[in-house]
RNA sequence: CGCGGGGUGGAGCAGUCUGGUAGCUCGUCGGGCUCAUAACCCGAAGGUCGGAGGUUCAAAUCCUUCCCCCGCAACCA
């Protein structure tokens, strides 16, 4: 009989530039779902990778001196690299440069040009020529160029186009048909009220404007754009159209392509539409995760809150960053990341709880019977709690993961970890070594202690990879029959246990100091809360309140306006030999290029606050009157930054 | 009225589909223990579940309406 099949899929990555921390938290999920199914005795294939071809990495390549292909191979060893160091254990990874792909790619687009899906015609927008950048007219800002602001030309040129309208229909017949196909339920709802329902374009699929992508077959010149050219990934990796579709057939359709919220549509309406239009089934769910917000706002590199993930595998190891992104983020939705949570989740949940465990379970055993568990063991009155609750979590997990609800499969199994503490309390293994009558109890408390690690250890192998091999050596479980996911379900298994002292699992970290030194390595601004000053009385203030407001000259380095904001301006100011940021809603009345240079009178005491999600750390003065005008306060004569003002 | 997500004790979140004692982690306060990584265990305080209506024997959960925050609007997870 052979084994079930499960084929599990991320996005292809655009390399333009390095992965974020998001490109990791799409890549452990899809692993840790990996890994799980693999111990469950799957046949898994995980597929994840690149999409290399386009415009911008034309661009980009051009701008570093090199050829796309070089510009990206040496990014995508980069991105090996990490998935590396985060024990990313994908079985395959697909590039859109590799030569199958481009087979695959051209095969298909002629495919669906012989049945008459695609046909030529012309498509028309919007071309910005200092950019080199084509835009839509819904992209442009204003009429204009989005990016440099500079008005833009209307173009027209030949392209293919998909008929994605004929689909409509179909699409949206088969997603109400399918309830599961669109997890979670939320994002089905978006994608029929949203796109299907209004109804669907033709889909431009080919573009005369760039070179760097797999070229039309039949009409050179064309280059297949990036639908097609990359949805198709993720059956062109198992060999579609070619020679050998083995592959193809024992996996396809997939289980569930996995990918980040912003990308549902393609692959809910695109992508599927593809298949039908090749008569080929159709994935069995796309499921959209949320985003990882940092410090409450969108990453992105323009607002320069990126999270290197390499940086935090290095610092804390990639177990406790995989244990943070499962836990704490509820699949689906958008979830915090600060370097807070982060720390708080390494220091309660791996140091104090489990690890602390581990290290209490082994020095006992060494302490009350040198470091061996002897088979005579007398039952207490509190073991067939722990027994059951053992056995019940691992249901419980396996209906989380199910589901895809990894962060509810991380609570269950703390709860266990947590109930193994709290054992050890009512148990009191310590008192029990004193007298040698109870020595029967003491090794049967401690068995139990070692067995419920031995299928805790089992239970987080998905999520973290490392350490349950560092808890079995310490603990001293040997026995492979009693590694498999089916052995934590007989509670018991263990026989003869050897402990051995190691070095600690996770060790506490230092929240103040770690913070410290991590907010000078990522630049990141630390998480404030803004409380409103409550004002009140007569305005008269005593020469004593005032007093209170430290004032400073100010010297503006770097001005710029803050995204999504009309009003504010946030500024880098030199004050003496600190440089603070600070925003102001100053932003209509002064423009960041006028800003720079300036020196100006900030009060430096001021509690930070948090102004549209940007941290300021202070404030200009300015003066203001009814009629909407605005001037900065500033100083008579030039005077060093840092003077202080009275 | 573009679309979607969110508003639950001090913080962060679960619970909402399938109404029925408001739950978890952290923090705070008090206590216990000494095997352990100043960790672990117990107890307590703290919430009119954004506001207002409605349905129901019963609403955080269903319906109506309003307010606030965030994101998206043809490829930055």
């Amino acid at each position: 009989m052979s084994k079930k099949t499960y084929y599990i899929t991320t996005p292809i990555y655009y390399p333009s530039d390095k992965l974020h921390i998001g490109h990791s938290y799409t890549t452990v999920a899809a692993d840790t779902m990996a890994r799980y199914k693999k111990l469950r005795g799957y046949d898994v294939m995980f597929l994840t990778g690149t999409d290399e071809h386009g415009q911008k990495i034309e661009k980009k390549a051009k701008e570093n001196g090199t050829t796309p292909k070089k510009y990206v191979d040496n990014i995508v060893d980069w991105v090996k690299d990490l998935w590396k160091v985060m024990d990313i254990s994908y079985d395959r990874f697909i590039r859109t440069t590799d030569d199958n792909h481009i087979q695959t790619v051209q095969k298909i687009f002629k495919t669906l040009y012989e049945k008459g899906d695609i046909y030529k015609s012309y498509y028309e927008g919007w071309y910005c020529t200092p950019c080199e950048s084509f835009y839509t007219e819904r992209q442009l800002k204003d009429g204009k160029c989005p990016d440099c602001g500079r008005p833009v030309e209307k173009v027209r040129e030949e392209a293919y186009f998909f008929k994605l309208s004929k689909y409509q229909d179909k699409l949206i017949e088969y997603i109400e048909k399918h309830p599961d196909f669109i997890q979670p339920q939320s994002r089905q709802n978006e994608m029929i009220n949203n796109f299907l329902k209004p109804g669907l374009e033709d889909l431009c699929v080919s573009r005369t404007s760039f070179d760097w992508g797999v070229p039309v077959e039949f009409d050179k010149g064309h280059i297949v754009y990036v639908w097609i050219d990359a949805l198709s990934n993720y059956i062109s990796a198992l060999g579609f159209g070619s020679l050998d579709d083995t592959e193809y057939q024992k996996y396809w359709p997939a289980d569930v392509h996995l990918m980040g919220k912003e990308i549902v549509r393609f692959h809910t309406i695109i992508w599927p539409a593809i298949l039908m239009a090749l008569d080929l089934p159709l994935p069995k769910q796309i499921f959209g995760h949320g985003w990882l917000v940092i410090d409450g706002e969108k990453m992105s590199k323009s607002k320069g809150n990126v999270v290197d993930p390499k940086l935090l595998v290095n610092r804390y190891g990639s177990d406790a960053i995989r244990y943070f992104l499962m836990r704490e983020i509820a699949f689906g939705q958008d979830g915090n990341f600060t370097n807070e949570a982060l720390i708080q989740r390494i220091n309660s949940d791996l140091a104090n709880d489990l690890g602390n465990l581990v290290s209490r379970t082994v020095a006992m055993v060494i302490k009350y019977c040198d470091g061996r568990l002897s088979n005579e063991r007398a039952r207490t009155e509190f073991d067939e709690e722990i027994e059951t609750m053992a056995v019940e979590t691992v249901k419980k997990v396996e209906d989380a993961m199910e589901q895809l609800f990894f962060s509810h499969a991380l609570v269950e199994i703390w709860h266990l970890v947590r109930r193994t503490n709290k054992y050890i309390d009512e148990t009191t293994p310590w008192i029990l070594a004193k007298d040698s009558d109870s020595k029967d109890k003491l090794m049967n408390v401690l068995y139990h202690l070692v067995e419920n690690l031995r299928i805790i250890s089992i239970l987080i192998e998905p999520f973290m990879p490392q350490t349950p091999s560092l808890m079995r050596e310490q603990l001293g479980i040997t026995q492979s029959q009693c590694l498999t996911w089916e052995s934590t379900r007989t509670w018991g298994c263990l026989k003869d246990v050897i402990v051995q002292k190691g070095d600690i699992i996770f060790p506490r970290i230092d929240m103040e100091k770690e913070l410290e030194s991590l907010k000078k390595t990522q630049n990141l601004g630390k998480k404030q809360e803004s409380d409103d000053i409550v004002g009140e009385e007569d305005g008269l203030i005593s020469i004593d309140d005032f007093e209170k407001v430290e004032l400073k000259v100010g010297e503006v380095l770097e001005c710029n306006k803050v995204k999504g904001a009309d009003k504010l301006l946030v500024s880098k100011i030199k004050i003496g030999n600190e440089i603070r940021q600070i925003v102001s809603g100053i932003a209509r009345h002064y423009s960041p290029e006028q800003m720079i240079g300036k020196k100006v009178i900030v009060v430096t005491n001021l509690k930070p606050v948090k102004l549209r999600g940007v941290l300021s750390e202070g404030m200009i003065l300015a003066a203001s009157d009814t009629h909407d005008h605005l001037v900065l306060g500033t100083i008579d004569k030039d005077i060093e930054s840092g003077s202080s003002v009275k």
